[in-house]
DNA sequence: TGATTTTCTGACCGCATGGCCAAAACCTTA
DNA sequence: TAAGGTTTTGGCCATGCGGTCAGAAAATCA
């Protein structure tokens, strides 16, 4: 149903090509190409994002985009595992420093609300990706199943507290949809509200998680 | 610069059409395009709701829709107001049985989890809506200034509650947006696994606010 | 009944979309 | 230089969109 159009089509034989076997320009096309994604998507949402729209944003004709991606589909997955990637590497050390489970929480929060401010267009990127790329049965491309990895992830937390005594009983799989819940609407209220205090709501928010699960 | 298509055309004169002055007919119309709108956003979701999938969906021809509304963007305007008037009409009695602040938070999470057991694509057609319409300059047309609203009134119930020290300091803004996000991550978590026990989530969560504002 | 108004249909318009491709331009290697 | 592979262009396609309209059908009125 798709037509092969692997660029350079070196590596002749297999499926999928990793970025290893992809030329320095190709490299940087398809990260240019991404990044014009992310920002039309950020401004205009995701009914605007044409790749009409994402070639113009990029200086570039529509065909290359459909030249570096096998279609639309591809190029919006390669900016999700882009942006996970970023965020990932950036949290991951900074989680790594607070062992305690009251602390993780509290990493946890604010070191998101720290990658927020730097990140404001690839966030609400995601966000715009999320909520509406659809797979051709109509369902929602990114929906429960990539949530799932981040809960089962806090409720490793929440467990941990739990049989410490540092924490109160409490229904584990509620407590982390509602983090997620709380952290997804701070980056959303401070999008609408740029004057808003991030730092502030994240220190808030935490101390709210503190009191919810507190012994 | 929009046409002048006021069905009926009786009340000659001014501009908006007050239900009292619509037909029974024009009234049992616009309400079976409605729910047909709000079956398809819910099932199909907001870039499949096409005037046409509405049209199939009702059983009659676009034009009609057309006929009845001025176009989309009233179509989805009266879709929300007819939600919204719903849910009011159904939170207010059980709001109003509860007068102190604590029992208030908890009865505003349970009462509207209870709304949303019966109403399943009412809201999930809301969310869509709120999610993506937007105005001719591309901005949403649901914002801010429509939750602003209800973080007001969960606000007053907050400040209620610190002044009488039932409820510990902490900054009203952020648990007002916070306790709205966890409510709505709770319809949607359910909207994705049915099988999910509404009622449990919902006494988990309001006790998990109960923890964080209690002094 | 016939006349008038209200409602509905189905075809059509202009436009934007994602995808496709032949031809041109560019770059590297021989 | 010439040759060959890589990348880009710009126009084309089928599809679906919201909206419009003349005329048919249905309901209401006299």
């Amino acid at each position: 149903m798709r037509s092969e159009n692997q660029p350079g089509g070196r590596s002749a034989a297999k499926a999928a090509t990793s970025d290893a076997d992809r030329s320095f320009i190709e490299l940087a096309r398809r990260a240019q190409i991404i990044d014009a994604a992310v920002g039309t998507l950020a401004e205009e949402g995701y009914a605007k994002a044409s790749l009409a729209r994402i070639a113009q944003r990029a200086g570039i004709s529509k065909g290359v985009i459909s030249y570096h991606f096998a279609g639309k589909e591809e190029l919006l997955e390669r900016l999700v595992e882009h942006v996970y990637g970023q965020m990932g590497a950036f949290m991951e050390p900074r989680m790594a420093a607070a062992p305690e489970p009251g602390a993780r929480l509290r990493a946890y929060v604010e070191s998101l609300a720290a990658y927020m401010r730097e990140h404001r267009p690839q966030l609400a990127a995601l966000g715009q990706v999320f909520h509406n790329m659809r797979n051709s049965e109509g369902k929602l491309r990114y929906g429960v199943a990539t949530s799932e990895e981040l809960y089962a992830f806090l409720e490793g937390i929440f467990r941990e507290g739990q049989e410490s005594g540092e924490f109160r009983p409490f229904d584990v799989r509620v407590m982390a949809v509602s983090v997620q819940a709380g952290v997804d609407a701070m980056f959303e209220y401070w999008d609408v509200h740029p004057e808003h205090d991030l730092e502030g709501h994240a220190r808030e928010l935490a101390e709210l998680f503190a009191q919810a699960v507190r012994a």
